[in-house]
DNA sequence: TTAATACATAAGCACATTATTATCTATCAA
DNA sequence: TTGATAGATAATAATGTGCTTATGTATTAA
């Protein structure tokens, strides 16, 4: 889709819940220049594994990110092909960059370690 | 503010956690344009009065809507001064117009029976 | 084939959110 | 002043959300 409006209110309601979590949308703030895998995720956010996978199925479900298996890793991105990621990318404009905490990772050696 | 840019991750998560609630999204995507007041919600949405109230009261509490009284009637609007305005405005933008509501509203001869 | 790692998913629990019911205050009109 | 209307708020009930624990599947390395 080449505009950022969304049809319905409700579908607009529904994807800014989604993103209305903090761990959420921080995650998909950093997956929009990013390429994460679920393990950096619990890492970053000192989660469950669990946890995490709950909010990238949420996510996954609503169309917003997609997921590339690599071996034994799974790689989540922002979901371009998405009819709302326009909508998504005019919101994370307005959203602090998150990258820090990536590097914070990479500083502790952890990115390496499991991704690269 | 100038700037549609959030300070930190949390304050974007919890304004867009209060526009992701479809009554929400639709009442402040209303009164973008409008003033309405809390009977006119109560009309548009077939919601009770303290629902609507308590939807009314959480954008207060954010400062996302701002509130004037006028006789009897409690009449809300976009709040223009709240430093989220632009961040809002930006959501909006692709949020679908709900002025037909209001129109219905018109049309049934609800509104100038309560406000004017 | 077996063990280990990465991830997904299901069930259950704790907490948050929303709606309802009841009650209270404020304004206006008689 | 009294009754009616608009709205706020408190208490409670119903529902939803997010987390943990337990377990299952896929991939890799031994």
């Amino acid at each position: 889709m080449r505009t950022k409006s969304i049809d319905s209110i409700e579908k607009a309601a529904q994807i800014l819940k989604l993103l209305g979590d903090k761990t959420r949308l921080s995650m998909v703030k950093l997956i929009e220049n990013n390429e994460c895998c679920v393990c950096e995720f619990v890492d970053i956010y000192q989660a469950s594994q669990p946890s995490i996978s709950q909010h990238l199925r949420k996510l996954r479900d609503a169309e917003l990110v997609k997921e590339r298996r690599k071996g034994q890793w799974v790689f989540y991105s922002l979901n371009k092909e998405s009819q709302y990621y326009k909508f998504v990318l005019g919101i994370l404009e307005s959203v602090p960059s998150q990258d820090e905490r990536l590097k914070e990772l990479e500083k502790q050696g952890l990115r390496i370690s499991c991704c690269e």
